[in-house]
DNA sequence: GTGATTGCAAATCTTTTGCACTAAA
DNA sequence: TTTAGTGCAAAAGATTTGCAATCAC
């Protein structure tokens, strides 16, 4: 994609969401919604922006990622208690996470399935199922 | 149960696991191992620990309970990026997580049904799958 | 006695916040 | 011009660690 229609289509994005199209959140925008599904710490998209020279400091990269996340465009994932992932991908989907190299990917929530659901708290509404496949090299 | 016959069944417990029946990890696993199921952070162990006149520093909690842990004694729930859950129950099972209380439930493996699992990647074993039904009131 | 365990304080790591400054609308 | 967003440094919260004192074996 050229440059210009790339910077434009973050600028809808962003201003879709509610959230004014800055430098920096451009910049975050760019590397994190470029087709690739991520799993990212806040130090790993300090460390890309500085990367590629844009100059935002670590702070601005934990309020934008939680600006996005407030937008919807992001979502938090647990999977060990240290650390915050943030996954770009929004969508209905489950994850395999390697308990060897902490890595963590996606997977459709079509391959898998979760049925005989037990009773749920009486006035409470099912907002979610998260599936983690927890794996791990023979022992 | 009598004390001594309590007091008996927790070092056994310890000893079983290869730890040393110290004053302090009695007292922790006098209350984590009462037969209620529980989910807690290191925070509430302290809390419990002094409100029954142990003396027990945070360190210590947070050494033991990661013994404990090394031992198959607990397990770690992750729910959210915040802080770390223990979880006395080391069976087989999953979680609803109550996003407005932040309260955790057990439910037993066999009141849900995972299937239809996609391929793993080679060389890694299925160790564990992590079920969370996130629920909320209804909006 | 000897090595594991503890307590304390300090260190580390991750995340949030206060505030003056800058930039977008 | 008006308000949202940024950077910095400091604060806050969770967890770990170094080391001397203590305890279980």
């Amino acid at each position: 994609m050229p440059p210009r229609q790339k910077h434009d289509r973050l600028t809808a994005l962003l201003q879709g969401a509610g959230l004014r199209p800055t430098r920096q959140r451009l910049a975050l925008a760019g590397w994190l919604f470029d087709g690739c599904d991520k799993h990212v710490t806040a130090e790993q998209v300090h460390a890309a922006a500085l990367k590629q020279r844009v100059h935002v400091s670590l702070a601005t990269v934990y309020n934008t990622l939680n600006a996005f996340m407030g937008a919807g465009l992001l979502r938090q994932v647990a999977v060990d208690g240290g650390q915050i992932y943030f996954d770009t991908n929004t969508g209905d989907h489950h994850h395999i996470f390697d308990e060897d190299s902490g890595h963590l990917t996606d997977i459709a929530a079509s391959s898998l399935r979760v049925s005989h659901l037990p009773k749920l708290p009486s006035g409470k509404n099912l907002a979610r199922i998260d599936v983690v496949l927890r794996v791990r090299v023979r022992t």
